[in-house]
DNA sequence: TAAATAGTGTCTATAAGACAATATTGC
DNA sequence: GCAATATTGTCTTATAGACACTATTTA
C-alpha cells in the first residue's frame, strides 16, 4: 500500500446573502482590496478557524457583514466548490452558504474594511464576480427559488411582522413572475403554519390597510406553492 | 490587521450509496480495518487528491467501491460535515455525496481491501456507524426521500429497462409507504419525460407481463409526486 | 378454470387558476 | 364621491385518491 502525502487545503465559507429591496432581489457583494481580482466584486466570505465548524464560520462572517445574528436568519449550505484552480494563489476549497435577510437599513460596513453593497442579482450576473462566484451565485439563487416552493423561507425575507402583499412580493421578486393576489392571499392564509395573524393592521398611504402576520411554526409547505410554469 | 496562521485541513468525500434489494432500501458500508473505530462499519470514502475536485474524488471512490462509472449514476452533494472533533486523530472535513445505484450483482470488493456490504438502512441505523456517519446517512436518506418528490431520480434505482411496478417499489421502499398501483401507473406514464415505453414486455412467472420503460429525458417532475401525508 | 399481476375507467374530493365583486382606507 | 389596495366569492379546470373493473399471462 503506497502512502501518498495527504494533502491539506485551506477552507473558506462564502456567503450569498439575499434580500429584497424595492421589489428587486439583491445580493450583498464586497469590493476586493487585494489581489487576485483586486477592485472586482466578490461574495463575502472568510477562512475557517481552528476551533469552529464551517457553519460557525458562515455565521460569524454573516454577523460581521450584516450585523445580524445568524440565529435569527435563514442560513443553509448551498454546496462545495473545489476545482483545483478556482483560486490562482493556492488551493482553497469553499463551502457556499445561502443567507436570507429582511430588508436591512444599510449594509453596515461592520468591522471589516471592505466596502459592502446590496446590488440587484441581475446586475451582478451581468457584470460578473471574482473567482467562481458567478457559479455560486447562480446555484444559490436557484436553490432559493426551489426552496420557496416547498419551505416557508419566504418569511425570512420579511421583517418580524409583514403583510400578505409583502410576502407575495418576495415570491414575485425571487421567481420573476406575477402572482394572482386573491389566490395568493387565500393559499397563504389557509396553509397551516405558514403565517399567523397578529390582529394588527398596517395603515397604508393609498388604500385599505393590510392585516399584519408573523411567520408561523411550519417549516415545510404542503401542499407546495407551485411556481407557475414559465 | 493581525494575521493569524491560516489553517489547512484534510478533506474527504464520503459516499452514501443507496440501492434497493428485495424491496428494502440498502446502503453500502465498509468495515474499518484501522483505528479509530477499527472493526466498526462506516461509509466508504477517501481523501481528496491534489489534482482533482471533490466531485472527482467522490466519482473515483464510487468506481472503486462499486465498479460503476459515476457518469452512469446519480451522484450529488449532500453537505459538508466539519465539526472540529469529528475525527479524533486530526482535523478532517468531509463532503458527503449521495449516489443512487441499481441493484448491483455484488458489492464488488474492488481494488480496495476493505470488505464492503449492502445492508438495510434500518439495520444500519440501529447498529450505528463510525464517526458522524449516522448523521450523514440520515441526511442523505432524507435528501433522497425529498428528491423523489420533485426529480426523476427514482429511475436511477432501476436498471436500464424497468417496469412501472419496479419504479413503484422504489418509491415504496424509500418512502416506507404503500402506493396505489393504478394511480401510480397513470401518474408516471402521463408525466411528460419521466419514462418512455420501449415497446417490449417482460414475461412474468405469475401474471400478465409488464411493459418495459426507459428513463425519460426530464429531470424534474411537474407536478411533483407527492408523498402521502402519514 | 383459478391465481396473479398489469393496466384502464370512473367517480369524488381537493386544490389551482381566472376573475368578478366587495371592503376599507386617504383624498 | 374617486383612487388605491386588501380581501372574499364564485366558477372552471386540473389533479389526487379510492376503488371497481378489465386484460394477459402461468398453472
Amino acid at each position: 500500500m503506497t502512502r501518498r502525502p495527504r494533502q491539506t487545503v485551506a477552507l473558506t465559507a462564502d456567503l450569498v446573502i439575499l434580500t429584497i429591496r424595492e421589489g428587486v432581489l439583491c445580493v450583498l457583494v464586497v469590493e476586493r482590496g487585494n489581489e487576485p481580482f483586486a477592485g472586482r466584486l466578490a461574495l463575502p466570505g472568510g477562512f475557517l478557524r481552528g476551533e469552529e465548524s464551517l457553519d460557525e464560520t458562515a455565521a460569524r462572517e454573516l454577523a460581521e457583514e450584516t450585523g445580524l445574528d445568524a440565529a435569527d436568519l435563514h442560513l443553509q449550505q448551498v454546496g462545495v466548490y473545489s476545482a483545483p484552480d478556482r483560486d490562482p494563489r493556492q488551493r482553497v476549497v469553499t463551502c457556499a452558504y445561502l443567507a436570507i435577510a429582511p430588508n436591512l437599513p444599510l449594509p453596515s460596513a461592520g468591522s471589516d474594511a471592505r466596502a459592502a453593497h446590496w446590488l440587484p442579482v441581475d446586475e451582478v450576473r451581468r457584470s460578473g464576480l471574482a473567482f467562481d462566484h458567478d457559479e455560486i451565485l447562480r446555484d444559490a439563487v436557484e436553490l432559493a427559488r426551489a426552496e420557496l416552493q416547498f419551505r416557508t423561507i419566504a418569511t425570512a425575507f420579511c421583517a418580524d411582522e409583514f403583510t400578505i402583499g409583502e410576502l407575495r412580493e418576495v415570491y414575485e421578486a425571487v421567481w420573476g413572475v406575477e402572482l394572482d393576489k386573491p389566490n395568493f392571499h387565500r393559499k397563504v392564509t389557509e396553509s397551516a403554519g405558514f403565517v399567523e395573524a397578529t390582529g394588527e393592521k398596517r395603515p397604508s398611504p393609498n388604500g385599505r390597510p393590510a392585516a399584519l402576520y408573523r411567520a408561523g411554526g411550519a417549516v415545510t409547505l404542503s401542499p407546495p406553492m407551485m411556481r407557475p410554469r414559465s
